[in-house]
RNA sequence: GGGGUCGUGGUGUAGCCUGGUUUAACACAUCGGCCUGUCAAGCCGAAGAGCGCGGGUUCAAAUCCCGUCGACCCCGCCA
């Protein structure tokens, strides 16, 4: 090894011992007659000092300049009482060298690397490799391996096998857009990337291995965001003979296991189950923020007779009036609910109607068109503390659903309810098997074709398809979702029924899904999973606000990589040898 | 596909709304000098951008308008 040590682990304890360290420069102070050098590796930072008296070593400390990589030899010693710095692991210590070897010179850098961000992150993408050196960064890789580790011990002391599936895979219609590979071998036929990989595990439980895991890297061309890249990581579950309780346990004893050790907090299991309907009804979204109340409460019965024509004529229309009641809301100005107000309407509101609630009584707003029941009503329901906002939606349920969900989390935002140290998770349960594509009209599973429908919904699959539940979970933490999964189909025809439900006609059903149901036909026991979306879990264990922060080599929200500049234009012969020809867009 | 915020020395920002005394300011980094106990060292000094790119309006554009490119946030999309 060139190194005795690294930068982090000297201290008082060391003194006298001949060292040899080596790392980045990190910065250096003049003095003069004295040269601080703070050496920086992935462990820390130790002190170096060059003393005057060797001139010839002292003029060449002088010229180091940041991020210089040198490896250095001297003796540990305890520094001078008065200059003891207790801020940092090795300040009790500092090396006065003796040596000095510059391994390698390092361009003025374009940042400085420090914790405090002082560069745009579009210059810190662009110099990735540096941006990875600042300790925050630094330390959300390190955080991200230790969870990979945690995971891996407690699912292989559970039984589980890790095993790797194909990334070269075939292209299904249904789901997110594949990013395709073209094949050599096989001008003019693909590959797809895996979107996760579903039917492999559905595969290997088939092939009997029972417990199955793998961290699993999965691929989706649709447009990125702050919690979404193109090619993301899923710790891939699946377990064999087993029912819902036996996945769930499963999945919140890792949850909890990650909270317990990464956080140092208790998470109390069972976690809750909400249902689906309810988590709309009550939140406005599938994937609640519990950490707040400000629950959404549903008026629309008070509201038939309202004095508010808004109001009664929503729920005529088979709408819904629907309130969320803000503790200390009164204090919010015109302009904030102005804002609130264009918000709703972005998402769908044709109008925001508010209230407050003081004194004992609704004031201002549209309290003015109610009448006395409906104000009693409202207050019975909502039950608000003196200083209320009260915000109404009345629209479609769906729009009521949307608007408030929204509102409700901006709500808490704005009025600082959500409580950043707590942990909060829960599962969704009772999920609709279908959902309609509202491009198409048609008919698609909402978790996958692969779900089974609650047994007895299965008579429904003919006649009433969007009744149909389904056997699906999501595991919700701090209202982001970090897992989902389903008990799967494993018997041939019930799955055949769902395919049928979805408009695929059995020639297609055959020639896409064939080989599943061929291999359900072989013995397939009952099996289920789930998968956790690894980058998003990392990211809230971190402490980030995206999960590009805890990917070392992410894309931005317009798909590239500013760093390598990929994707990239490739030669002639290439595309030539795969039998492909670029369109130019006109 | 749509909406929004932003783009000014190497880096981060101010200036832009209300065009012209701005020779484009400040901080960090860089370079030079001083300094033997600092740790975001300090002090003195220097160099460094013509304002993402293209077009337009105007006597005059970093400032106003249009287009375009890029970063970020959101809606759609993500079984």
């Amino acid at each position: 090894m060139q190194r005795t040590h690294t930068c982090g682990e000297l201290n008082a304890e060391k003194a006298g011992e001949r060292v040899v360290l080596a790392g980045w420069v990190h910065h250096s102070r003049h003095h003069g007659g004295v040269l601080f050098v703070d050496l920086r590796d992935r462990y820390g930072r130790t002190q170096v000092t060059f003393r005057p008296e060797s001139k010839q070593l002292f003029d060449r400390a002088e010229k180091l300049a940041h991020e210089d990589v040198i490896k250095i030899e001297g003796t540990v010693t305890v520094r001078p009482p008065e200059a003891l710095n207790p801020e940092m692991p090795t300040g009790d210590i500092e090396v006065i060298a003796e040596t000095l070897e510059i391994l390698s010179k390092a361009k003025t850098p374009p940042f400085v690397i420090e914790d405090e961000v002082n560069a745009s992150e579009e210059t810190r993408l662009r110099y990735r490799y540096l941006d990875l050196r600042r300790p925050e960064m630094r330390d959300a890789l390190l955080l991200r391996s230790r969870i990979t580790q945690i995971a891996r011990e407690y699912l292989t002391g559970l039984g589980f096998v890790d095993i790797e599936t194909a990334t070269l895979v075939r292209s299904t219609p249904e789901g997110a857009r594949d990013f395709l590979v073209p094949s050599r071998k096989h001008k003019g036929k693909f590959y797809a990337l895996p979107q996760s990989p579903q039917i492999y595990k559905q595969l290997l439980m088939i092939a009997g291995f029972d417990r199955y895991f793998q961290f699993a890297r999965c691929y989706r061309d649709e447009d990125l965001r702050a919690d979404r890249q193109l090619e993301f990581t899923q710790i891939d579950i699946e377990m064999s003979f087993v029912d819902e309780e036996d996945v769930l346990s499963m999945s919140e004893g890792l949850i909890a296991r990650l909270i317990g050790e990464i956080e140092g907090v208790v998470l109390p299991l069972p976690l809750p189950r909400i249902s689906f309907d309810d988590a709309i009804l009550r939140y406005g979204t599938d994937k609640p923020d519990l950490r707040f109340g400000l629950e959404i409460a549903d008026i629309s019965e008070s509201a038939t007779q309202s004095g508010f024509n808004v109001f009664s004529s929503a729920v005529e229309k088979g709408g819904a009036v629907r309130a969320i009641c803000a503790p200390g809301g009164a204090t919010v100005s015109r302009k904030e609910i102005d804002e609130l107000t264009a918000k709703a309407q972005k998402l769908g509101a044709k109008g925001l109607a508010h209230a407050k609630f003081e004194n004992g009584e609704l004031t201002g707003g549209v309290s003015k068109f109610f009448n006395e029941n409906e104000k009693n009503s409202y207050l019975e329901i909502l039950k608000p503390d003196n200083g209320s906002l009260i915000l109404f939606v009345a629209d479609s349920a769906d729009i009521c659903a949307r608007v408030l969900g929204a509102l409700r989390i901006e709500l808490a935002k704005r009025l600082e309810l959500i409580d950043e140290t707590k942990w909060e998770a829960h599962f969704i349960v009772d999920f609709p098997m279908f959902e309609r594509d509202e491009e198409t009209g048609r008919l698609v599973a909402r978790h996958h074709p692969f779900t089974q429908p609650i047994a007895e919904d299965i008579p429904l699959l003919k006649t009433d398809p969007m009744a149909v539940r389904a056997r699906a979970y999501d595991l919700v933490l701090n209202g982001e979702e970090i897992a989902g999964g389903s008990i799967r189909t494993h018997d041939p025809e019930t799955l055949r029924k769902v395919l049928a439900a979805v408009d695929l006609s059995q020639k297609s059903i055959n020639e896409k899904f064939g080989f599943l149901i061929e291999a359900l036909q072989f013995g397939a026991p009952p099996h289920g999973g789930i998968a956790f979306g690894y980058d998003r879990m990392v990211m809230l264990l971190a402490g980030r606000k995206s999960i590009r922060d805890v990917i070392a080599f992410p894309k931005t929200t317009a798909a590239q990589s500013l760093m390598d500049g990929t994707p990239n234009e490739v030669a002639e012969e290439q595309l030539a040898e795969l039998g492909i020809k670029i369109i130019e867009d006109k």
